[in-house]
DNA sequence: CTTGACTCTGGTCCATAGTCCAGGGTTTAC
DNA sequence: GTAAACCCTGGACTATGGACCAGAGTCAAG
């Protein structure tokens, strides 16, 4: 177990790819490294676990400004569990919306795709009715 | 009634903005219309039916290229229902997929949060903990 | 006849989360 | 010692759906 890494050897232990890992230095996700007399980046192993951890956050849906906000957080001795709990919360809010925009767009495509019976003509298709008409609250709002 | 409109005036009328109808011009969604002499735009008022499907498609979640090829299907002479009703098919496809996607987050997040009474130091965080922590099939798949 | 409102083109810019490339230097393996 | 594999920087590019801007021309009202 080696204590210090290359940035390519980091991208292999985390399975994130290197262009990201820069991306992530610059972003500020992810402290600059010591560097090589030959300016090679020279990591230490805990790096990885940053990485896991910035992973793990875009899984449940935290953005990269957000994930910054939580590491952020936890380096702040300033701050408690209750400040990562409301982000969290809020996230779940901005999920349970996104989740219910799209469930009323289902709602609505499953009844156009129910109105048709998909044989025949186009030109009574009833989906691109419902889309050329002026009913202004009847098949999406 | 007016039978032709500037854009400014087709812009009111849809509540699309003048750059937004530029720019489905540009992309092709909206036929480049006749200009005055002084080459100004002239859209029949007809064009207003246009916007309004590409409006009402967008709140449906059908990207601008997927409306474009709805739009191509409705004045196909060879196209039939099932072209639509399979597009129609595979957007409902789409949207079951990703409220699956946020509805795995969203019960993360609630597992999560759950964890957590919010009072304390950030120290003993769970939801930080399960974001460093190493237990990569627990937090999120 | 002037002022303000309208329109034109072509271009840049935004967020998001990166990817890819050129043109160089370095390290490792044989 | 040389070739392959690695690393560096800076910049361009991707998709999406526009917003905004400058600089110029045009149109309508008073």
């Amino acid at each position: 177990m080696p204590v210090s890494l290359t940035i390519g050897k980091l991208s292999k232990r985390t399975d994130v790819s290197i262009d990201s890992i820069r991306f992530y230095e610059r972003q500020g996700l992810l402290a600059a490294p010591a560097r090589t007399e030959s300016n090679y980046r020279v990591y230490p192993v805990e790096a990885a676990n940053r990485l896991k951890f910035i992973k793990k956050a875009q899984k449940l849906g935290f953005s990269l400004s957000e994930i910054q906000e939580l590491l952020d957080l936890s380096h702040d001795p300033l701050a408690s569990k209750s400040d990562v709990k409301e982000k969290t919360v809020n996230k779940i809010e901005d999920i349970k919306n996104r989740i219910q925009d799209l469930s009323r767009m289902l709602k609505a495509l499953e009844q156009l795709n129910e109105s048709c019976d998909g044989h025949g003509s186009i030109d009574e298709c009833p989906i691109l009715k419902a889309l050329t008409e002026d009913d202004d609250q009847e098949c999406c709002h």
